[in-house]
DNA sequence: TCAAAAGTGTTTGAATTACACCCATGG
DNA sequence: CCATGGGTGTAATTCAAACACTTTTGA
């Protein structure tokens, strides 16, 4: 088979990524081709022959979280010849990013969170693009506002700031960051705080704008 | 045919940029196909059943360009089902980078130089290709020492600024570029000087390096 | 009243910017 | 000797980094 295919067969996999209070994390199905049946591997899944690729990629992903909207971006598309045993195979891949807060719900096909600096071996080349997805993300959070995508509809600055620590993978200074990110005027105040801790009540703020920009943030 | 293609047809587009003294240029030739017959195109071609697809890139190159070795990097994957007339076409376009003294000598199939600032309108999707590779770039020269693979092997640091600020779109000061470059400990000074000009001659520069790193240019 | 996180300015050093003149060559 | 681009340093400013105490709440 693999010798004589005249046409490629097109599909996708899908690095879906959260931050939790304590890491980032990835989202982990299980494979079921032959090949690697079993092993931990990214959701994906075959393009349609009418379908866009993004298209296809919210398609599988609703198979999987029960997610409204979500952040979505073409990643790589890997394509040797060989990474696919069964022929070849072209998989356009997406990163995919989710607040917390929406990702809890995992249930349907034994998918789980995974703490993305410590990922088992995963089917096909997953173990790559997973690699690709974390730079991506690390690269974009200097210059654009991706944050957002992270983030839930409200939340306090030391939230963010955490958000932004455990991607970073290294401390802020509080004082340096809320200066810096009040000055950028992507947040609102809102006329709220998050009480009922054994602490001063934080103030919460929300995105002004939810959509990519580019901007000096680090 | 457009309904019941089971398989995608893969193939890739490439945007060769080079810079000359006076602006960015991009490679065109002219397209093939029924629906673009004539029309101004970027390179292209299909990808081959058992073949890598930068291995596609690098073959379709060698029929336009007489180059030995330049620099490519996989920029975006388009695969809307209609984005070709004749059906389902997924394209990896590439983005290629030569020095503009390995460019001078396109001779075969009509190709041509074309400053990227006043393409026209291209078969396909390529303006939208042309326009993602720009992108690419501009934020590259940033980040990356991704201007190695534009300068020829020997160059003045006059060139060298000329080439970012071309790229860049706005003018640098002499002597706190010449700081900052020489700072990033990038080139090695050689022994000669640019002669045969009615001006004192300009000492000659190489990169030490020529593989892609990222570190702080501006 | 104690513990725990929120909130807030100033000082210091580093990096970036602005800026002008003499030099070496060819014609 | 003139025109052309090559080559060089310093001062002013802006930006980034370091740093500590008071406030507010729930328990």
């Amino acid at each position: 088979m693999k010798d004589n295919l005249k046409f490629a067969i097109l599909s996708t996999d899908i690095a879906v990524f959260t931050v939790d209070e304590t890491s980032i994390k990835v989202l982990l199905t299980t494979a079921t081709s032959d090949a690697f049946k079993g092993m931990p591997a990214l959701p994906g899944g075959l393009v349609g022959p009418e379908e866009k690729i993004e298209d296809a990629v919210k398609r599988i992903l609703k198979k999987v979280l029960p997610v409204k909207s979500a952040y979505l971006e073409q990643l790589y598309t890997f394509g040797d010849p060989d990474r696919d045993p069964i022929g070849r195979v072209v998989s356009a891949t997406y990163l995919v990013l989710i607040p917390w807060n929406t990702a809890k719900l995992v249930d349907r096909q034994g998918a789980s969170w995974r703490d993305v600096r410590s990922v088992p071996k995963l089917a096909y080349d997953h173990n790559e693009i997973v690699k690709t997805a974390v730079k991506r993300l690390v690269g974009k959070l200097a210059y654009t506002n991706i944050i957002f995508s992270l983030m839930p509809q409200e939340f306090t600055l030391t939230d963010l700031q955490k958000a932004y620590e455990l991607i970073l993978d290294r401390k802020l200074d509080k004082r340096n960051f809320r200066k810096k990110i009040g000055f950028l005027g992507l947040l609102d105040k809102l006329p709220k705080r998050k009480e009922g801790e054994a602490n001063r009540p934080a103030r919460l703020y929300s995105f002004s704008e939810k959509k990519l920009r580019e901007l000096e943030i680090l």
